[in-house]
RNA sequence: GGGCGUAUAGCUCAGCGGAAGAGCACUCGGUUUACACCCGAGCGGUCGCAGGUUCAAAUCCUGCUGCGCCCACCA
């Protein structure tokens, strides 16, 4: 051992303790300034924004997920020589944000009115500058190589400009308007939602028919909520309707009210459904509005914001819930309820914020006209310029685009961008842009409504950049490359950053690939909930496992588009996959190994040596690919597998064995040493950023992987013969073990042992390592083999005599034979069967036949073999 | 009501036309000086059900059943 690699390993504990290092290497590593990126660079651009986190709290685990996938790719293709900006930022999150501090001010007996606006508003940004402290620290706890220069937050000034000169830009070419519309309503928020923000489940509710007018001049219309009544203003029936020609034109007495109503003709009412005959009332419900906008029906509003009655009467101030069973009563008292059906099965809106049950609602509401911004949005991934992967999800896409309602964009609420639109005397509008003056005087104000949150979002990947000003960011940045984020927000803001993205940039898409990841479910595949209670933190597996081990976990569950199941054992075995590369690589230092040096040549090598470089190479390739197609949980896998089962449980036994050798063996198994473990440390650091920094500058004394060259394939031709044989030293000492262990031989005694055929498997040279990792030893003078089998290897059969001292466990040994045996007749029966059809030896392909062919002599072989071994076998 | 997806070992999931796979769990055996966060061996599946296409189907098609998701103004 060199002196230098004694010092080297002293600095290595025999287990690997994220806790002590992660934070100092991650600090260096932004002290060196790697994760900066420059504009001005030779360097092709790679540039990843960050779907920006809610401030509304800390990370969960979707956000690890998201995070350790953002980073591995903006990892690897630092690595690879780009100029990579993987740019932070927040998001203000607007009605989430304010329910939050609005909920800590219930905590403290008040309300936000108690406060008002201005103090209100103070009060979100302090919670704002703590969330957002706690969100960059957990940012940090996960190695995330983002460029913290460029930190942004929906709200910041650069950020609320770009709002602005959108907003301007829009309303002028006359894609924003204001209208007196229905819209969702949540009488909790107290604001207007969009139709995405509203979930419809399939609730309980009671489906009651109710007879208006009197005797032939009457009709039955049916509801499930029945205080709306109150504001009808007609009843509509299908204009081919023949049960009810008689009444179209003619009016009815509105039950409760004695109001007269007159029932209209519309097209939009089916005749197949309920009566026929369908109660309008046009400000409480979307369908309603329309026909009240066909047939001038005036709009009686009946409730408030809280959806408390307010027409007058009996029902006034009662809840619509209240007033509901009322109104029911009521008409049930006058005899004017035809007939009941509850349960009732129907889907109900739910405000997605509370959960409030959402009221349809007329209301003067600021929209974007979407048609033509969503008609480029679908363009843009219909020919290609914007991919999204995996490509299932693209149709959802096209379905949402190509389908979409006007986008409501103002809420009744405080914490958000406020509409720049004053209003003025004489009905004067303005909308005032970034630089425009605002205007003032008597009878001037602004809207007090704010945008919707998503608004702000949409404009991230070029806000962030500096977009209106034509900063060197934005033109070196722009297109993003790639976006990472949840399938569950395609919508909400993929579809939206798409449309503003092509708009402002003049018809630039916003990013060249959209990777749409699964959400995290809990060990069972329930999605997690604090209601549930199965919510993992992401910080206790940080504090418990480590960066490394939670971000392993999590890509290596991560398969395009697919929810997964993660569980406390995944993160266990995460850390030992860690632990495990941490002892191998420590176990190399120990032997000397090096990564400074060239490699020997191919001559000087054994057929290990050459197999493990070859397999090295194939992983090189392999790994490379994946991350192209974003295949993580392969791409993880076939490097646990290739570390753990190829590298350390077969290659390290081997190397072992030639430095034993000493000379230039050693000095040349140090160096494939020194080379595989580079190779795969430089692999990993992507995913496993804190255990592979720390194993390779202590292996190589490089200066750090973060910008290390990203491994490329050699090119060399695989070793075939190296490859036959190490597969066929593994076979035969694997065959070894089983017959050991079915002998219930201890697995550390030696077992003198003869050979035979070796030769033939061109194995002679191998037989030292054959013998360690079989632990046999040379036949001694007194041998005498109790015990013997054949192994069939591609290049021919060894035959294994073994010295068991006379215990060989017969009845092990039949079962065992009688096994084999089973599974041989099986397999000669079932080839022999199709090679016996003349339909497949003429129709199926040359290679097929031969490979079944082959499958059948070595059956037919095995059976030979274990039936003379089973005649041989002693009667008991 | 439309649309999409999924059903493979006890659990979580790969495989998607030519010999049923992984991790975890489980059983047995281990003081094998890199690692017990380990090593070795093993158990475990007529690939949801029923048809069809094919020389060949877990893999393609049809129907059914279960589960999941998205969209939706049938009162």
């Amino acid at each position: 051992m060199t002196e230098t690699s004694s010092r080297q390993t002293t600095d290595l504990p025999p287990a690997w303790e994220p806790a002590t290092v992660e934070a100092e290497l991650y600090q260096r590593w932004v002290d060196a300034g790697y994760f900066g990126a420059d504009p001005h660079s030779e360097k092709p651009a790679f540039c990843i924004v960050i779907p920006p986190p809610n401030v509304t709290g800390s990370l969960h685990m979707g956000h690890a997920l998201e995070h350790s996938l953002m980073d591995a790719l903006t990892r690897r293709r630092r690595m690879q020589g780009h100029e990579t900006l993987w740019l932070p930022g927040m998001d203000h999150a607007g009605i989430a944000t304010q329910n939050v501090v609005e909920r800590e001010l219930a905590g403290e007996g008040r309300s936000r009115h108690d406060l008002g606006r201005e103090e209100f508003v103070e009060r979100v940004w302090e919670w704002k500058a703590q969330s957002g402290g706690q969100i960059l620290n957990q940012m940090r706890r996960l190695g995330d190589g983002v460029d913290w220069s460029r930190e942004r937050f929906t709200m910041d000034e650069v950020l609320s400009r770009a709002v602005l000169t959108i907003f301007k830009r829009l309303f002028e070419d006359g894609l924003i308007y204001r209208a007196e519309r229905i819209i969702n309503w949540c009488p909790r928020c107290h604001t207007a939602l969009s139709d995405i923000e509203v979930e419809h489940t399939e609730d309980e509710g009671e489906l009651i028919s109710i007879r208006y007018g009197h005797g032939a001049a009457s009709i039955v219309v049916a509801t499930t909520r029945a205080e709306t009544m109150l504001g009808d203003t007609a009843v509509a029936v299908h204009p081919d309707d023949e049960r009810y020609q008689h009444l179209i034109g003619t009016e009815v007495e509105l039950p409760l009210t004695g109001r007269m109503i007159p029932v209209v003709a519309d097209e939009h009412v089916d005749p197949e459904f309920g009566t026929g005959a369908v109660k309008v009332t046009p400000a409480h419900d979307p369908n309603d509005f329309e026909i009240g906008q066909r047939h001038q029906l005036p709009a009686l509003t009946i409730m408030d914001e809280r959806a408390v009655i307010t027409a007058h009467g009996p029902f006034e101030g009662l809840d619509r819930f209240e007033a509901r069973p009322a109104v029911v009563a009521a008409l049930r008292e006058q005899g004017r309820i035809v007939a009941e059906k509850r349960p009732y099965l129907h889907a109900v809106g739910h405000c997605t914020r509370c959960g409030t049950v959402v009221e349809p609602r007329l209301s003067l509401q600021w929209f974007v006209k979407v048609a033509p911004l969503a008609k480029a949005a679908g363009d843009a991934v219909r020919d290609g310029r914007t991919t999204i992967h995996p490509p299932e999800l693209a149709k959802r896409y096209f379905d949402w685009v190509d389908n979409m309602h006007d986008w409501c964009i103002s809420r009744q609420l405080w914490w958000g961008h406020r509409i720049p639109v004053w209003y003025g005397p004489d009905d004067k509008v303005v909308c005032v842009g970034p630089d425009d003056e605002v205007p003032e005087g008597e009878g001037w104000h602004q809207d007090p409504d704010v945008l919707d949150t998503w608004f702000s979002s949409a404009l991230f990947p070029f806000s962030t950049l500096g977009w209106p000003d034509e900063t060197a960011d934005l033109a070196r940045f722009y297109p993003n490359h790639l976006l990472v984020t949840g399938y569950d927000i395609l919508f909400f803001w993929v579809a939206r950053m798409m449309m503003f993205g092509l708009y402002a940039m003049d018809g630039a898409q916003p990013f060249d690939h959209v990777y749409l990841h699964g959400l995290v479910r809990d060990p069972s595949g329930k999605k997690m909930s604090k209601s549930r209670g199965n919510v993992i933190d992401p910080l206790d597996w940080l504090d418990r496992f480590g960066a490394d081990a939670t971000r392993f976990t999590l890509a290596r569950g991560a398969n395009p588009g697919a929810d997964m199941a993660i569980s406390e054992e995944w993160a266990a075995g995460s850390r030992n996959f860690g632990n495990k590369l941490w002892n191998a690589t420590r176990f190399a230092l120990l032997q000397g190994a090096t990564a400074a040096g060239e490699l020997p040549s191919r001559e000087e090598l054994t057929d290990a040596d050459r197999w493990i470089l070859d397999l090295t190479d194939a992983v090189v390739s392999e790994v490379d690919r994946m991350f192209e197609d974003y295949q993580f949980a392969k791409l993880c896998d076939a490097l646990y597998h290739f570390t753990w089962d190829e590298l350390c449980d077969w290659y390290l036994e081997m190397a072992k064995v030639q430095m034993a050798e000493g000379g230039e063996r050693a000095v040349a198994t140090r160096a494939v040493l020194g080379h595989v473990f580079d190779r795969v440390l430089r692999l990993l650091h992507p995913l496993i950023p804190f255990v592979t920094e720390r194993l390779w500058t202590t292996l190589t004394g490089g200066e750090s992987l973060v910008v290390a060259e990203w491994p490329t394939a050699t090119g060399q031709r695989a070793d075939a013969t190296a490859a036959r044989r190490i597969a066929g030293v593994q076979k035969l000492v694997t065959e070894v073990r089983r017959f050991r262990s079915d002998q219930g031989v201890k697995p550390g005694q030696r077992v003198p042992a003869r050979l035979s055929g070796v030769d033939a498997a061109g194995l002679t040279e191998l037989a030292s390592g054959i013998a360690s990792l079989a632990r046999i030893e040379a036949p001694g003078d007194g041998f005498t083999a109790s015990a013997s089998f054949e192994v069939a290897l591609s290049g021919g059969t060894v035959h294994v005599e073994l010295d068991l001292s006379g215990t060989v466990d017969v009845a092990a040994e039949r079962k065992r034979l009688a096994k084999d045996l089973a599974a041989a007749e099986k397999e000669l029966a079932g080839t022999e069967a199709k090679l016996g059809n003349p339909n497949f030896t003429d129709k199926a392909p040359a290679e097929v036949v031969a490979k079944i062919k082959a499958r059948r002599d070595v059956a037919a072989a095995d059976i030979e073999r274990s039936t003379a071994r089973l005649a041989r076998l002693p009667k008991d």
